[in-house]
DNA sequence: TACCTTTGTTTAAACGTTTAAGCAAATATA
DNA sequence: TATATTTGCTTAAACGTTTAAACAAAGGTA
């Protein structure tokens, strides 16, 4: 069933030339008089002449792919910067593969595999939930190839971040509740492995300890905040002797997960218990209450991960090495936390 | 700083054997002593061997790529398909590369050029919105490329499709909507040139006759069915001298668009007006009132496409044509359709 | 006129694999 | 013992490009 496909060589032979005069009129070639490259493009679409990547990223060491690692596609977040990654990358040649981890180390390593076998030109990731262990990530720093993170990093391995300031948001959260009355603030934390939550949880305490709000061990709590995360932390939560007056959730699906159980518990939001998300998915603007949480910038970490990538791309003198880029996340108050009668 | 890659002569070489001989060891080649297996096996770890994707692909004909098309990524039921591609590929050795059309016939062009180009073994596609020109497909097709539709499909291109019964589902819809006493049922639809709103529509139209129902123009919307679209028809219908009392939306995102104007405008759901929308994304059941939707199978469709491909990939000698495979679709009944006293 | 440059092309090797064909040695068969 | 088969490898070509080097022809310079 396999139809023949056109090679340089074709359209060489339609015109009697030698195929590396083809290569050249394609590309533009300075030594290539105006009349042959007219009717090497004219042969070449009469034939629909494709070129063959494979072809030429083997001969010129170059692929002009990149390879995107995520843990899942279907959170706003992880599809807003792809978006953006692809845009820039895009006006500059580059096409991008998209692999998902879904949050397995496994996973993630099988998709690093695949793109240095893919040959990609650059990997940019967001790391799997589960990952400790840094070789794979090692093993794309040992072959030269451009690596940058972004959200989900680790200082550890010495290379391109882009992120927002976790440590710092914690306290702008904690403020917002602190103004709004509350007084026993618990955290519904991501898992202390993974950097951001870990700088979150930080923020949180230290935040704490600057309002001399009691910090109470029950209050602080580790989980994949997956939306079944939420609902169980928060049926913890409910089950204190002394509950908490607000909730701080590292993440929009365990924040979800919390506000169902709240409500479940026929518990007034925000005025028995305050809710804060983190990441500002769509539907934090589209639940009962609306849930206040922190924009993350995604269009701004796509193309900042974009532009960095191209950096190395465009001068490959550069070593690699820890170069953070963090950009300022802004809270956006819903009425999850608004009380009417503030103090 | 690009380190030197590791190649099968640099292996061959210190073992003393042909370049030829690594390569059968490392494919279990039945020719080669298990002795010699292992020795390449053991000089490839100590080198990192990393095998060239692009060489190997360029030299056997197979990239073992696939290549997946989607409006957006940043849907549930897309996202879903996409992992189930993935999960069935990846046992048979494919890896899959995601694009996205972002709804752009340009970008869907391009994706395609794009993905020829890396010489991808088979096309998993579901078309953007705007996509009427079907050239780029064509293009797949001629280069013998096999090419499998699922959701937004088009029978003009005579090859496999995956989906579900939408003129069938829209009977199931209007009839529940009957039941629960409504007489006056509007729909938002997307646009008739996509196959899938079409059926919709005509289901739509078809059922109304069936019940006996008034079948009036203002009533029947088109659009691109994100949220604003959905408040702008939303309000349209509000505006109308007699309103209708229920609204079947061909879509979740434009549902939760009419859902937000409708809570706006005090009206009760599902009192005084019924809704009903498309596509179970997770947020029908996360608002208030939960919306009614359509469970569309995204697991059995993104596994049903790449076997399909897989079916072409075992058996080269079948010829591509028009081969539907139906899924029956399930109504999810929430609290935006369910009237407390029903007829 | 003799020499240098520029223009436009060709030649041939290379990128890292796979694979058909060939071949020597070992083993089996009669 | 002679012949056939199997085992385990090598040789060399090929996949479709790119690119350094070579070169002929045309144009410029002194």
């Amino acid at each position: 069933m396999k139809k023949k496909k056109t090679t340089i060589k074709d359209i060489a032979n339609v015109l009697n030339i030698s195929p590396a005069a083809v290569s050249k009129a394609l590309h533009n070639d300075s030594r290539i008089s105006e009349k042959t490259k007219e009717n090497v493009r004219q042969v070449a679409k009469k034939l629909q002449y494709q070129p063959n990547h494979l072809a030429s990223a083997l001969r010129s060491g170059k692929s002009n792919l990149v390879g995107v690692i995520v843990p899942r596609t279907n959170s706003n977040f992880f599809s807003s910067v792809i978006q953006n990654i692809e845009e820039v990358l895009n006006k500059k040649g580059y096409s991008i593969i998209i692999t998902q981890s879904n949050e397995s180390y496994d996973k993630e390593c099988k998709s690093i595999d695949t793109l240095l076998y893919t040959q990609v030109d650059g990997i940019i990731a967001s790391m799997a939930n589960e990952t400790i262990d840094l070789s794979s990530y090692e093993k794309i720093k040992s072959k030269g190839i451009p690596l940058i993170l972004f959200d989900r990093g680790e200082n550890d391995l010495n290379v391109d971040y882009i992120g927002i300031d976790d440590y710092n948001s914690s306290h702008v959260i904690v403020e917002h509740l602190v103004k709004n009355g509350c007084q026993r603030i618990a955290h519904i934390g991501g898992y202390k492995r993974t950097r951001i939550y870990n700088n979150r949880i930080r923020g949180y305490v230290d935040a704490l300890k600057r309002y001399k709000l009691p910090l109470d061990a029950e209050l602080l709590t580790e989980g994949d905040l997956t939306i079944e995360d939420g609902r169980i932390k928060m049926r913890q939560l409910l089950s204190l002797k002394t509950r908490p007056d607000a909730v701080y959730v590292a993440g929009d699906y365990a924040a979800l997960g919390a506000l169902q159980v709240l409500k479940e518990h026929k518990i007034l939001v925000p005025e028995e218990i305050s809710l804060v998300g983190f990441g500002n998915e769509p539907f934090t603007d589209m639940v009962t209450p609306k849930i206040t949480s922190v924009n993350q910038h995604s269009a701004e970490i796509g193309k900042q991960a974009a532009n960095t990538f191209l950096k190395y791309i465009e001068n490959d003198t550069i070593e690699q090495r820890l170069n953070k880029i963090i950009l300022t996340a802004e809270l956006i108050v819903r009425d999850s936390s608004n009380k009417k009668t503030p103090l």
